[in-house]
DNA sequence: TCAACGTTTTTTCTCGAGATTTTTGGCTTT
DNA sequence: AAAGCCAAAAATCTCGAGAAAAAACGTTGA
């Protein structure tokens, strides 16, 4: 299979080696606004952007065009372009859009998921306890590596569901929450509970008990949403203010 | 409000008038992939486009990233753009997926649509009974006219939901559903029944039965997909072939 | 002090040409 | 005849410079 440029999650969770300079600049644009290092709400600017990333002016556009397919940039005409901006209601929104398509998607997955995909979820979950413990011991540099298991272990559960289309928009909704997130683990780290919310999640969809696991998720994403909610409204009301200022 | 290059609909019916040619280039390469211009599947050619569409390499390569948003063209790494195939088997899962969101968005659209919704929505219907009317009458041209009332019927329905993202996701799937009728419609024209289908559940809607409504909108959209499955699989099996082809 | 206006600066948008990769077509060999 | 290989052709990808638009800034006048 042939790889294509697109947002959604890849099969494997190998390393991808982009195949053109477009390809590159997109992924590093990607990652560096849902990290944060491009705050919401600002500017874009070509001619600076260009440099950092060490492209020409067009091949730089042309990234910017392609982020524009995971709403995480934002295109005025013949004014450039921007970071999304963010907002608690937008969250909310994303929150319980994503808890609809992800119940719906897990569902699906109990359903159809057979024993290789029970194994991958296992594979995913014991990953996921290791990088938790590690986070508990409070090592640097371990934050990316549970954020990434943590997307795996998501992307597991619904990996049986064969809709391709929910996938894709799961994968949308996803990279939004982790930008959100991104923002509250700044001021504090992950919950303990979180772990043993995955671990009654991976119990429930074992045991094929859907309703269960749903429930289960449902609480978990919702969760998630009351976390970054409770963060001082600094860190959204700044991202606000600045859209407001039109720079 | 600023102009947004965005796939999602307008509020207002209005005119658009493109701000620049990346903007001018994508709206009418959606169109033309959307009506059938360009087949499913095939390569989208970027030195033979540039003519077509009059504008530079670059601007079209712009655009063509654009459509990305909208899963009507894939990029394949170093090897161009094509346009997105198509499948029975796709078209049912859109199906599926834009029932479950369009029956979640009429829900919070009954709930909170205001008598300014109403009036919209009134007004929607008549305009497109007007062009049923037209369609029956055999007119050359109105397949268009009808097609872009019926979107803004639909897009009125849910024009209360107030989760954007539910409305952004419905925007994409309905542009792809449109595809598809395009290829039924050249077969066979819009049946009879369709007008009676709106107005039933036009009624359900102003009535505030969203249950009954949502029974109705889910018949509807699923009746749609069982008359494109009807039409000879010579179409969709051609769109296939050439991709297997790999040109 | 404030508002309006025209100039300067910045930024976006656009195009054409060159380098790299893929594809095509023909040729040889088994 | 089929498969493999090499050269030619086509297409993609990339860059830098120039035209058009928007934003910034200082000046003028009330």
């Amino acid at each position: 299979m042939d790889q294509l440029i697109t947002g959604d999650f890849q099969a494997n969770g190998e390393a991808y080696e982009p195949k053109t300079l477009v390809d590159g600049a997109y992924r590093q644009l990607r990652r560096d606004i849902i990290e944060g290092r491009h705050a919401p709400g600002t500017k874009l600017r070509v001619e600076h952007l260009k440099d950092a990333y060490e492209v020409g002016a067009g091949t730089l556009r042309e990234a910017l065009a392609l982020l524009v397919s995971d709403s995480l940039v934002v295109a005025q005409g013949q004014r450039g372009f921007r970071v999304a901006p963010i907002s608690l209601a937008d969250l909310e929104d994303i929150t319980r859009t994503r808890v609809m398509l992800e119940s719906e998607a897990l569902r699906q997955s109990i359903d159809n998921g057979d024993e290789a995909w029970e194994g991958n979820l296992v594979s995913a979950f014991h990953l996921l306890t290791r990088a938790e413990e590690k986070l508990a011991g409070d090592l640097d540099g371990s934050v990316n590596e549970w954020e990434d298991r943590n997307r795996v272990f998501h992307e597991t559960l619904i990996g049986a569901c064969n809709s391709r289309w929910i996938r894709h928009f799961l994968a949308i909704l996803y990279r939004q929450s982790e930008r959100y997130r991104r923002i509250s683990v700044l001021n504090r780290p992950v919950p303990q509970d979180v772990h043993e919310e995955h671990e009654q999640i991976f119990k429930a969809v074992i045991a094929r008990d859907a309703d269960e696991a749903c429930r289960l998720l449902s609480g978990h994403i919702w969760r998630a949403f009351h976390t970054v909610s409770a963060v001082p409204e600094l860190a959204l009301e700044s991202a606000s203010r600045k859209v407001a200022n039109g720079r």
